[in-house]
DNA sequence: TATAATTCGGATAAAAATGTCCGAATAATA
DNA sequence: TATTATTCGGACATTTTTATCCGAATTATA
């Protein structure tokens, strides 16, 4: 559905959400240890993520990566879809018809409407924080 | 959503149906022509499709590929995402987690059960003819 | 100030997806 | 039978995605 990117995009601001619920930063080397993610790959999405004000990231001995409260309940992981895979998911036609669109719609427009809007809401009704508290409640696993 | 092998997979069963309603057979060349695809490209995709049973080819001079009536009505998008893709779709964990399912569930996974529910519906409740249909009926258009 | 731990950013590499080419096999038809 | 139009299948090429490496910059701390 997601590329891995954004897979480990997910997987990582559920681990510094974590620590940063805890008052805790945390750096790449645990971040890419716990979320089973290679860690050169992911500085590069974590970048990408901070460059797009969603993380912060801070240089030097003791940094580390933090995701402030704010934050935590203001970005939507449709906003870390767009960040890291666009938003081609959302928009793009089922068939790849560039001028597909209501006034034109391809044979398959308005059934996949369905399955994108359905998509996007979920995207844009949970927060990090959802995830984040999905992820604590017990109720679900993050490691493999 | 769908890979370019998958969305020109769609697009080459619309036109060889149209085709193929019309008691016509189509070869590569026009196929490709039609749908503003890369011919060899979609030559390896139609083998696949030939290979899984969804379509007929004929070799030799005047061959093609046709599409029988009732491969139009019994085939449903779902099997050509299959042959195609691969289940991952349908079946992939959106945090890309092996291990994810409802004993396990990872943060995400009831609300993406829901998303992808949607989705496998939607392709198993549509098969090659109501696509074919959609593009002939005048209410959507196949080309760019 | 020197050292160590860290992020940043650019270059490179490997793997996967997409795309091309060509010769062989096949079958209609002149 | 020879020619032509076609699919088949393997090899190769290109592009995109995923992954690695390394040196520079930054900052805490000894």
């Amino acid at each position: 559905m997601f590329s891995k990117s954004c897979e480990y995009a997910f997987r990582a601001l559920i681990y510094i959400g974590l620590c940063s619920q805890k008052g805790e930063k945390t750096s790449l080397k645990y971040i890419a240890e716990n979320i089973d993610s290679p860690q050169s790959f992911t500085a590069k999405i974590l970048q990408k993520l901070s460059k797009a004000n969603i993380l912060v990231s801070e240089k030097g001995a003791n940094g580390g990566f933090i995701i402030t409260q704010e934050k935590l309940q203001t970005t939507r992981l449709y906003d870390v879809v767009i960040v890291v895979d666009g938003d081609k998911i959302f928009t793009g036609c089922a068939l790849g018809l560039v001028k597909c669109n209501s006034e034109k719609p391809c044979p398959l427009h308005y059934s996949f409407l369905e399955v994108r809007e359905k998509l996007r809401k979920t995207m844009l009704h949970t927060n990090l924080e959802d995830m984040v508290n999905g992820a604590s409640d017990g109720s679900s696993v993050l490691r493999l």
